[in-house]
DNA sequence: TTAATTCCTATCATTTCTATAGGATTTATC
DNA sequence: GATAAATCCTATAGAAATGATAGGAATTAA
């Protein structure tokens, strides 16, 4: 399940989405607007602007803006940075790829194959470009 | 990601779907050929019977089985006895539904649909029955 | 100069995960 | 009937991850 760091780092990119580009998003106005304790926002905030989602401003009058076109940034993207990798087994993550501590061998494990295609069918719908998140209709 | 007592379950139900179904297979058999843990390993059995997925035969000479047809048992089933829920949100889970305590709104939430489209790709993946869990060949 | 803000390090609290301990109960076999 | 091999059960310990807070340094617009 999604950590409680992802959905909040969600909620902000859409946020900041939302919001008018020329004024930077001060996370006290995040946090206020979305209802994430601040100082652990700040420190997501960080964490986004690490992994280049976000770019910040200092100062009075500072804050938070995305780092680049909303049409190049995806849930998939929020998601890595806040925690880790998409798949459900590590030996079969393109970014994150670690041996399982538990399997002795790759070739012949009989589950790789199977969350290899259930990463494979995850990750395009996960990659799409935040542009096409439209709120429902009703 | 899994949990380790997800993977460890997935490794009992594979070898108990390898062992010969006349002579249930031990705790203590199960765990030195699968290298796990032995009293970790029973806390996991229990459960999986629990769920229904092994049976038990106490006494000496007991031990544990498949408690239906391979045929008739999946990851999926193993996942969501040891870890709960296959969706990456809880809102959108058949099973263990529950609302996200983070959101104001499901019916206007903008990454529900997305979680759901992910869950209902990965899932028929995860429900196919262990049989068509093939070694793969070299 | 002030106030609003990001930035940084550290720490705490809570929960979840992994694993172990110790023994009660059941049952096949000798 | 005794013994040994098992499951079964409750409890708890230890470790790691997660969620959250504290306190202040640095930056900058007004």
């Amino acid at each position: 399940m999604l950590s409680k760091r992802a959905k909040y780092a969600i909620k902000t990119i859409l946020f900041l989405q939302d919001h008018p580009e020329l004024v930077p998003a001060s996370a006290k106005l995040i946090s206020e607007k979305e209802t994430i304790p601040y100082k652990f926002l700040e420190n997501i905030l960080r964490d986004l602007k690490t992994h280049q989602l976000v770019k910040s401003i200092r100062g009075a009058e500072g804050g938070y803006a995305l780092a680049k076109d909303p049409a190049l940034i995806s849930i998939a993207q929020v998601m890595r940075a806040m925690d880790g990798p998409i798949a459900l087994i590590p030996c079969i993550s393109e970014r994150f790829y670690e041996s399982c501590p538990e399997c002795t061998d790759e070739a012949t494990c009989r589950i790789r194959k199977l969350f290899a295609e259930v990463r494979s069918e995850m990750v395009p719908i996960l990659e799409r470009p935040i542009t096409t998140l439209a709120l429902p209709k009703e």
